[in-house]
DNA sequence: AAAATGTTATAGAGAGGGTCTATGCCAAAT
DNA sequence: ATTTGGCATAGACCCTCTCTATAACATTTT
């Protein structure tokens, strides 16, 4: 077998035509030089080099290695800046994924700091509902996933990242309700617009009532976050919705949130990462970000920078 | 600097999944890829294998490395196996020079039975007067070339390979003087076929005339040994020839010698290389060859197969 | 539960081979 | 003749890879 560190040396000294001068670039003796090729004459039974009075020279056989050699270098040199990239977050890609409600609202800020700082690294977002996301993280299709928690699975791991408080907002139209306290009953007794079911924000509202005794009838259904909101707005009826996304709109008038005399218990937002495998560089590094921002996010305009340029191990 | 050997553990790794089976198809023991890996990562600063319960896997970054390092290998793969075509002879190429005269009659049988044996060798002919063969040789646009001898230059290296008897021959015409010897005086009297001047052979009957006290007034000059043989045949005089060249044709009764009282000195034919460079594996061979068939070239009719199938070293 | 299996990681000893220094040798240039 | 610039050789040294033995861990089998 040959020693692979003899290509190396082969190399420098074809290219410097030169034992003494290959030793020199290489940081070692010119002997140690002369030995490689020595051995490497030898193992291959063929002369590679003619050696003349100033220096040495390719022989027919050298020539044929010499082209072989020097390309298959040259892919090791780009691969290992490659590899530096990738470490240096200069490249690569994240795949991440989340529940339609929680893309919008809680990741992109995220995301758009994370670009502006890092813009050679590919995002590749995928949403869904959570046990879709959850499947998908299994099988390494994604890297990670913001979800709502709980989320129980051996394989998965979840770290807790935000809480998002939910809250009913009506529009102008039922504005004086949202002067004092409902009941239950009350609640229940309005029309209510809802995410239509699958969502795991749905199967929540459905779980809340059913605790305290009673059952959802939604009068509209909707699959996106803001067209609850807005038919809220126009005096539809009470749409539950995170209280972070119409936060804005609450404090210009335009959306009231009723006040319940049984709160609403806060809910967790989750980062989910597969158990046994580790992330990719670039992954890790946004993950680690997320997690060293837990709790800032989602609760109100986030900052957009990073606080440093070095990425995080 | 990253250990070239590592490359070839990752490579093995990699492909296997599999630290244990890895090592046994390297023949090394498993700690010892464990360790040349767990280097390769600490060297490069990034995890390359995700450790599963059953094996490893190669992460985002070790498959990115993974692609490179396969393709080089590849390369020197072929390398290897280019060179060891090269060794046995069924790649390579001989660039041969030799005087125009020389070609048809004695290089030809010999190339014959070179290339029957070693197709795979490309053999490119370049023919020339003796300076500028030797001019090609010490430029190395050739490996080697037969001329006449003497031929001193301190960067070649020239070996006897044969000697070649001259004579003059005549046709039906001049039938007559063949029968007796004949004198200086009568063989300059006759009309005299020659090749052309610039050509060694000429130059060695000017200077053997010279010699003698006569000077050359050939009727006709040609280029070219068969045709010198063709108007001997037809009567318009004597022609210089090698005697091999028309030994069939003298048997046959077609052209007849002539005997001299002062005998023609046979010519030597050598082989020259350049001093200082080695051969390559290829024209090493053939070298080889046509120097161990020292003396049968030229002569009579050469055997067409070589003595052995194994190549001279 | 416990044992067996299959996997990687770690520790420490050993040795082989590459590297070094010193020197020789050769050819070309001065 | 001497100097210079180059490669080859010899022998000592030491680094680093490899090995054996064992740990640690997860999974599967009993």
């Amino acid at each position: 077998m040959v020693n692979l560190e003899w290509y190396r040396i082969f190399l420098y000294t074809a290219r410097c035509r030169n034992l003494t001068k290959a030793s020199q670039e290489l940081h070692i003796t010119q002997p140690s030089v002369s030995y490689a090729i020595k051995q490497m004459e030898e193992r291959l039974g063929l002369k590679l080099f003619h050696r003349l009075s100033k220096g040495v020279e390719l022989t027919e056989e050298g020539r044929a290695l010499f082209n072989y050699v020097e390309q298959s270098f040259s892919l090791l040199d780009t691969a290992q800046k490659h590899l530096q990239n990738l470490k240096q977050l200069n490249e690569g890609e994240i795949r991440i994924g989340a529940s339609d409600s929680l893309i919008k609202h809680l990741l992109l800020p995220q995301l758009n700091a994370f670009h502006k700082e890092y813009p050679g690294i590919r995002i590749r977002l995928s949403h869904g509902k959570s046990p879709e996301i959850a499947q998908r993280l299994k099988e390494g299709v994604i890297d990670c996933a913001v979800v709502h928690m709980p989320m129980s699975d051996p394989q998965l791991s979840v770290q807790p990242l935000a809480t998002l408080g939910d809250c009913f907002v009506v529009g102008e139209a039922y504005r004086e309700l949202a002067k004092r306290s409902l009941t239950m009953e009350e609640l229940s007794g309005l029309p209510l617009i809802l995410l239509s079911p699958g969502s795991s924000t749905r199967e929540f509202v459905e779980q809340w009532f059913a605790a305290k005794g009673f059952a959802v009838k939604p009068d509209i259904e909707l699959g996106n976050v803001d067209l609850l909101a807005e038919f809220a707005r126009l005096g539809y009826g009470a749409a539950f919705v995170s209280r972070t996304f119409v936060q804005e709109e609450v404090e210009r008038g335009t959306l009231f949130e009723l006040q319940l005399d049984d709160p609403l218990p806060p809910r967790s937002i989750g980062l989910a990462t597969r158990q046994d495998r580790n992330l990719s560089v670039a992954a890790d590094s946004f993950v680690a970000i997320l997690l060293a921002r837990q709790g800032q996010i989602g609760s109100s305009t986030p900052p957009v920078q990073p606080a440093s340029h070095t990425p995080l191990s």
